[in-house]
RNA sequence: GGGCGCGUAGCUCAAUGGCAGAGCAGCGGCCUUUUAAGCCGUUUGUUGGGAGUUCGAUCCUCCCCGCGCUCACCA
């Protein structure tokens, strides 16, 4: 039972619950009855102050009890709501002896109350709630981390405020209710999708849902979660990108179609990698890398503004400016000048390696072309990537969805925009050639062993869609957490993801799982 | 998965191979304009869990659990 592990303090509370109950005070009452949010509590009245009326401003607030202060005859108290905090005075003279003793006795922090009476200014010129009545409308029986606010020259200071990682993403609830910047980074990301549909929904696109459990998994090269449809004795994999499901969709005339949501991806976790994580897709008709490269920097920066109003940006203690456009790198040049290594003269893993190996760099063996490539990528590239670039022409054979350059058989029109040294996007001229796919998939089968969970399996169907008739096509894949982390200042995934996965906490120690060794 | 670091009261943090502490929160008082209210008094704990060394372990050693950083992985 719950309360078989309340500590002395969670007893205390339980017992004012139970005394309230005995006084005839409900502790959960059905209904409150709040009249004004607490800011516009407080505007109503600087309202009726600044037009001299003398008409008192009734109003009835509600919200969880922050600060209390008693002294003696009369009490003050802070309560929050979304809006932000407001104080309560109460006296003995308005609400009587009795009701200011069960507000001593009975009431803790963390307490939701409701509190009806009349606005107005204390002696130091906050504007208050004089109390008139007021009643319990939840009673929390476990403490909130007892923080506290000080106001020094009109800077907050916040004092032993929850810091402990472990409890701030196990406890969520606890962190967002003791932390407003918390929950003011969860507004951000809230407004953040709903620019990011509204700048797609004015140009005509269409919000789609496609499979996350999906027979065949593609779209990108990371191992899938795996899971089993019992009734219909299937396999089913959760899905690493949405990308061959919207691509069908263009066979079927839906020119312009979009999806939000969550992948999954089976690999490690860190700062910017959550085991499963929110994308946008869009794939638009008649569109190829160079049309979606300047619909990126224009969404990301309409978004910027919309949510921020601005669209400069404080990352890692630099100013970011995503005004379009972007810079612009084209990985062959971008290396000559970083890596001073020209990708062009080593056509093969073998000759590439081997210059890799002269300059001293440290590659996996055994990779193909385009992985050393992106390794040089990652190594010289990427973390100079701070302001918004987009590196453009991927090598094919870490591409096999997008589309061949005219004029280089062994590169595609593919590019990603990097922001703050990390990866945000990821979009090319998609491949439309069925023919060309069905090989593509051939050599990824080969490129990868039987065994390499990254590899991308055939998908018939989806060649055979493209079969039917794909539209020419632009798209783009991009990470809605690590643009929130831009967004907001943050350095990790998991202060922009709400219950961000951790490993499963075990309350009791030394007891291995069965099936560990 | 590897390496490094961390885990002490509800929160923030001290401490020492020898009785485990402070502030806030809590509890009992005083207090009618406070706002980290103040003043007087007072309680907290399996020092993450287990084992070992030791007369004695929160401290030293080992194992386990969790968290963080980092490497690997991640077109």
């Amino acid at each position: 039972m719950l309360k078989d592990d309340f500590s002395d303090l969670e007893m205390q509370r339980l017992n004012k619950l139970e005394q309230l109950r005995a006084i005839g005070q409900e502790p959960y009452p059905l209904r409150a009855h709040k009249s004004h949010t607490n800011a516009s509590a407080v505007a109503l009245f600087e309202k009726a102050e600044a037009e001299g009326s003398q008409e008192p401003v009734e109003v009835v607030l509600a919200g969880r009890l922050r600060a209390i202060r008693h002294m003696g005859k009369l009490s003050f108290a802070h309560i929050e709501d979304r809006t932000g905090k407001i104080q309560l005075l109460m006296r003995v003279n308005e609400i009587g002896a009795e009701k200011l003793d069960e507000f001593v006795r009975f009431y803790d922090l963390g307490d939701f109350i409701e509190a009806s009476g009349q606005m107005m200014r204390t002696r130091r010129g906050e504007v208050t709630l004089q109390v008139q009545d007021f009643r319990m409308l939840s009673k929390a029986l476990l403490p909130l981390p007892a923080d506290k606010d000080e106001t020094v020259d009109g800077e907050v200071v916040r004092h032993a405020q929850l810091t402990d990682p472990e409890t701030r993403y196990r406890r969520r609830y606890v962190d967002l209710a003791v932390n407003p910047e918390v929950r003011e980074i969860f507004r951000v990301r809230a407004e953040t999708v709903k620019a990011i549909r509204a700048f797609l929904d004015e140009r005509d696109f269409m919000e789609v849902e496609t499979p996350i459990l999906q027979p065949i998994y593609g779209g990108a090269a990371a191992r899938p979660f795996t899971t089993y449809h019992n009734q219909l004795h299937q396999e089913l994999f959760l899905r690493i990108s949405f990308e061959l499901y919207l691509k069908r969709l263009l066979v079927g005339g839906l020119d312009r179609v979009y999806e939000i949501g969550r992948d999954f991806r089976n690999e490690g976790v860190s700062f910017k990698h959550n085991p499963e994580f929110t994308q946008l897709e869009f794939y638009m008709a008649y569109a190829d890398y160079n049309s979606i490269m300047a619909i990126t920097e224009q969404l990301v920066a309409e978004t910027a503004q919309k949510v921020l109003g601005t669209m400069k940006v404080q990352f890692g203690g630099q100013e970011i400016d995503l005004t379009p456009p972007w810079n612009r790198i084209q990985i062959r040049q971008g290396l000559i000048d970083q890596a001073g290594i020209d990708i062009h003269q080593y056509p093969d893993a073998d000759s590439l390696a081997a210059a890799m190996r002269e300059k001293g760099i440290a590659f996996k063996p055994d990779v193909s072309r385009g992985k050393l490539i992106n390794t040089l990528l990652e190594t010289y590239l990427e973390p100079i990537m701070i302001q918004p670039t987009f590196l453009y022409d991927y090598p094919r054979d870490i591409s096999p969805l997008a589309k061949a350059k005219l004029d280089d058989p062994t590169t595609v029109e593919r590019f990603e925009g990097y922001v703050g040294g990390m990866e945000i996007c990821n979009a090319f001229t998609e491949l439309n050639d069925p023919l060309d796919q069905e090989q593509r998939f051939l050599e990824m089968g080969h490129t990868y062993s039987e065994d390499e969970e990254e590899r991308n399996p055939m998908d018939e169907d989806y060649l055979q869609a493209m079969a039917y008739g794909m539209p020419p096509n632009g798209g783009l894949g991009l990470g809605i957490d690590r643009l929130v982390m831009l967004l907001t200042g943050q350095h990790t995934l998991r202060e922009v993801i709400l219950f961000p996965h951790l490993r499963e906490a075990d309350d009791k120690p030394q007891e291995k799982k069965p099936d560990e060794k």
